[in-house]
RNA sequence: GGGGCGGUGGCGAAAAGGCAGACGCAGCGGACUUAAAAUCCGCCGGAGUAAACCUCCGUGUGGGUUCGAAUCCCACCCGCCCUACCA
């Protein structure tokens, strides 16, 4: 009978035996700790990438691996699946977004099944599905009760060619384009709902508690941008409050003028009608700029005068306010004072205005003057011209650490002229989005009562079904009259429904959650599963998301903290980023670069097995890199090398002791070896240290040289610690081998320290830190006998030429290092 | 401009401050075969040498700490990622 290995056909064949026996049921067992792992939840685009499989089969690898160290373990799979492009190919193909992405779905779901992953489908959660996208909703409204949730008219980012708006965090790069399709983003004066991220901005910044890649927790923190400093109150010569934040209050005796942003909502009062022509004709070139060119490489500054003064509270002094689109409306109070002698910007403005430059911080080498200075001093020294605060040191510290800035606090205070503050780059959520697919924002707007929530019981507000999509990508839902026109739930009153829906992130901000319990309806998720599962233990997923998603769902678990439904403050404890998987040529894969790896092409090639196994081996996890379709060959021929070491027959012939106890040693040694390397997600190690098991095994079956017992131990070991990693051929192995179903249901193996442990070891002998001898001796040689041995060894003596040995250093176990 | 990550054979990579290059790919030599593929055996950083188990050089560059540095520190070069007039 051929019994050869066809993984084409034993993968399918285990995957419905593994279905149909519910092996990957998860279900709650108390007689167990819990582990919920869970890999970031794809978007249905209709085909599943090599990438998608770089993502998940390590991921599965790690959970499969718990698992078989005995937690209970949870690893769920669902769609992110409302977002644009199901509408973009509404428009482009005429097929009805909920059609094609529900087919994209049923396709991947297949392609997800082909990894052999030990996802529980019974928790699948699909964002898009109402009973899913009614607890969105639900959700918005106890943001809604929280004061989380509220609506405002602001300038926002717009991206021409989504027809959308976009949160600030979808808006990438030094030509801030859409994070989507890469158009870059226009300002739009929009009514939106925001949700209130900054209130949790201090929270935010603390990572206390949780196992988060230094990487991300950086990025996070600069995204938030927490600066220390004081907001101070100017006045304008006619009396109106200009509030502004700096984070050099000391700096205030320098300010010679003030710039407000173009948007500043004082800019209309303040301009005299001598510069209004030219302040108009500013705003509108500010305003018809693009982002791109308003903050375009030569970044000269602009700007123009208002015609108005303000006072300087600390000296009375009377300052021009300018307005220029250096300053941004959407930072602080949208308005700054300048210190051009230690600002760089205000420098560079004052100087191409001709305004006056006040230095008030001496540095060490003496004064500064201000005709001479061709940059503002943004260094340490002491305070001058300052009022009260004179002769106060300056440090670069930040904050009250800085004694120059403490003491202008003091000073504001005491003169109540202003205040201590923090101030953060964060900015609200915009979660509102002008487009058809997303889940809809349950609020009704009544002439009487405004923007009404949509009560509990008429949840979910449905997405109509006969929507007409226009070429421009506007939301159907505008002209579409029976989802428009409805009543106020106050007032019964005719009243017209929200268009506009959510951000696709606020879908994913909890999803974690209803894998819980995706069919639950009296809430989010069960209670009861919660208290089991919760919260995750370890997150896989990409560095992409740093500063959105991993932003957004720890908001939404503080959130639901407040909300009662948790009582934890971060919804993952641990947080492990894979690298990207690369074309061969080393590049991003992408269509135009005709570089994409398939892997169902690969998979009907080799099998899953081997795709999972080259995933794992040919990089660190983190770190990615290309894909070489040569590499993959040496994953194939350990596969096949242990289908041939499993299935032929082995037949002991004369034994040779000394043979016997290496191998068992070499399966000791690669099962602490595997269990240490799947503990830190180091899977190449892993899968390199079963490759030479392999190699050490392969010996014993061509020398037949050892006991059956060993070999019996070898090879079912060698199957326990590549079943995570190859998780159908271990399991036809096992079953062919007479085990007991099913492997993955195994306890993963324990070494034996003292078998693992060498008998001999070899020593190197360095003179003057040059390896010159390698001394074998006994495992356990005290090192005095070590040191002997190394001063009698042959070369040794050579390299020494009978000079006296100054210092002999003896690392145990390790090697010797003589200096002469 | 700021921040982060990285730079090791022909290639992918390994190395708690302690034998650099495990494991694999490719390559080369040999076996098997009519032949090729597959498989098996051997070699495989560079230089010296007929060959090394001997010697020298070698982890982007230059310094430093140390008995000892791919690893720690300082400066610089290159690549990738993030961020960018944030007051």
């Amino acid at each position: 009978m051929d019994n050869s290995y066809k993984p084409q056909q034993l993968e399918p064949k285990w995957q419905a035996r593994w279905a149909q026996t519910g092996l990957y049921r998860q279900t709650i067992d108390r007689s167990k700790p819990k582990h919920y792992a869970l890999t970031m939840l794809p978007y249905p685009s209709g085909d599943l990438h090599i990438g998608h499989w770089y993502a998940m089969t390590p991921s599965d690898a790690r959970a499969r691996f718990m698992r078989m160290k005995g937690y209970n373990v949870m690893f769920p799979m669902g769609f992110d699946a409302f977002g644009l492009p199901a509408e973009n190919a509404a428009i482009k193909n005429n097929v009805h977004p909920q059609k094609w992405t529900f087919a994209n779905i049923e396709r991947m779901r297949g392609q997800l099944r082909s990894m052999g992953a030990m996802f529980d489908w019974e928790r699948e959660a699909v964002s898009a599905d109402p009973a899913y996208y009614k607890w969105t909703q639900w959700f918005f409204k106890k943001l809604m009760e929280l004061g989380l949730a509220y609506r405002e008219k602001a300038a926002v980012d717009f991206c021409p060619h989504c027809n959308t708006t976009l949160a600030r965090e979808q808006v990438w790069g030094d030509d801030r384009h859409c994070e989507r399709c890469g158009t870059p983003v226009i300002k739009k004066e929009l009514e939106q709902w925001f949700f209130k991220t900054t209130d949790y901005a201090e929270e935010l910044l603390d990572f206390g508690g949780i196992d988060w890649p230094e990487r991300v927790k950086v990025m996070q923190t600069n995204w938030i941008g927490r600066s220390e400093g004081a907001n101070v109150v100017f006045k304008t010569e006619y009396g109106d409050e200009m509030p502004i934040f700096t984070t050099r209050p000391d700096t205030l005796w320098g300010a010679t003028f003030m710039v407000m942003a173009p948007e500043h909502p004082l800019v209309d009062k303040l301009t005299t009608p001598a510069q209004a022509e030219a302040v108009q004709a500013y705003r509108e070139h500010a305003q018809s700029m693009s982002d791109i060119d308003r903050e375009a490489a030569d970044r000269d500054k602009t700007g123009v005068f208002s015609g108005s003064y303000a006072i300087n509270p600390v000296n009375q002094a009377r300052i021009p306010i300018w307005i220029a689109d250096y300053v941004l409306m959407g930072y602080g109070f949208g308005a700054i004072m300048a210190v051009p002698a230690h600002d760089e910007r205000d420098f560079e403005f004052a100087r191409k205005f001709n305004l006056p430059i006040i230095p008030v911080i001496a540095p060490e080498t003496g004064p500064l003057d201000a005709d001479e200075m061709t940059a503002a001093y943004v260094g340490p020294g002491v305070m001058v011209n300052s009022g009260e605060i004179n002769g106060t040191a300056v440090s670069e510290d930040k904050g009250r650490k800085n004694p120059s800035i403490a003491a202008a606090i003091d000073w504001l205070v005491e003169h109540n002229a202003g205040e201590e503050a923090v101030n953060y780059r964060l900015r609200d959520w915009l979660i509102s989005r002008q487009r058809y697919w997303g889940a809809p924002i349950p609020v009704v707007y009544c002439p009487e009562h405004g923007a009404v929530p949509v009560p509990d019981e008429q949840l979910p507000v449905l997405l109509p079904e006969d929507v007409a999509f226009t070429p421009t990508g506007e939301s159907p839902l505008k002209f579409h009259e029976n989802f428009l026109h409805t009543e106020c739930p106050i007032c019964g009153r005719p009243s017209l429904r929200e268009t506009d829906t959510m951000d696709t992130f606020m879908c994913s901000s909890w999803y974690q959650y209803r894998y819980l319990s995706p069919h639950y309806e009296e809430g989010p998720f069960d209670p009861e599963e919660g208290a089991y599962w919760l919260p995750v233990d370890q997150y896989t997923g990409g560095i992409e998301h740093a500063t959105m998603h991993l932003i957004y769902t720890r908001f939404f678990t503080k959130a639901m903290r407040e909300m009662g439904l948790v009582d934890f403050p971060e919804p993952m404890l641990a947080l492990y980023n894979q690298g990207m998987v690369l074309g061969e040529d080393n590049e991003k894969m992408s269509k135009s670069r005709g570089n994409v790896v398939a892997p169902d092409n690969l998979v009907a090639q080799y099998g899953a097995d081997t795709v999972r196994t080259y995933l794992m081996f040919f990089a660190k996890w983190d770190q990615g890199g290309p894909w070489n379709y040569d590499g993959i060959k040496g994953p194939q021929r350990l596969l096949n090398d242990i289908w041939e070491i499993a299935t032929l027959a082995y037949e002991p012939g004369p034994v040779d002791e000394s043979v016997t106890k290496a191998l068992r040693r070499k399966t000791h040694q690669t099962i602490r070896k595997v269990t240490q390397d799947m503990e830190s997600f180091s899977f190449n190690t892993a899968v390199a240290a079963i490759m030479e098991l392999r190699n050490t095994i392969n010996e014993a079956q061509r020398k037949q040289n050892v006991t059956q017992a060993a070999w019996d131990e070898a090879v079912d070991n060698l199957l326990l610690l590549l079943a995570p990693i190859a998780p159908h051929i271990t399991e036809e192995l096992w079953a062919q081998r007479g085990g007991e179903y099913s492997i993955h249901q195994q306890a993963w193996p324990v070494w034996d320290e003292e078998i693992a442990k060498e008998d001999e070891i070899t020593i190197p002998v360095q003179v003057n830190g040059k390896v010159r001898e390698r001394l074998t001796v006994p495992a356990g040689t005290s090192d005095d006998d070590i040191k002997a041995a190394a001063l009698a060894a042959e070369n040794v003596q050579r390299h020494l030429d009978g000079k006296q040995p100054r210092k002999v250093i003896v690392v145990k176990g390790r090697l010797v290092n003589i200096v002469v």
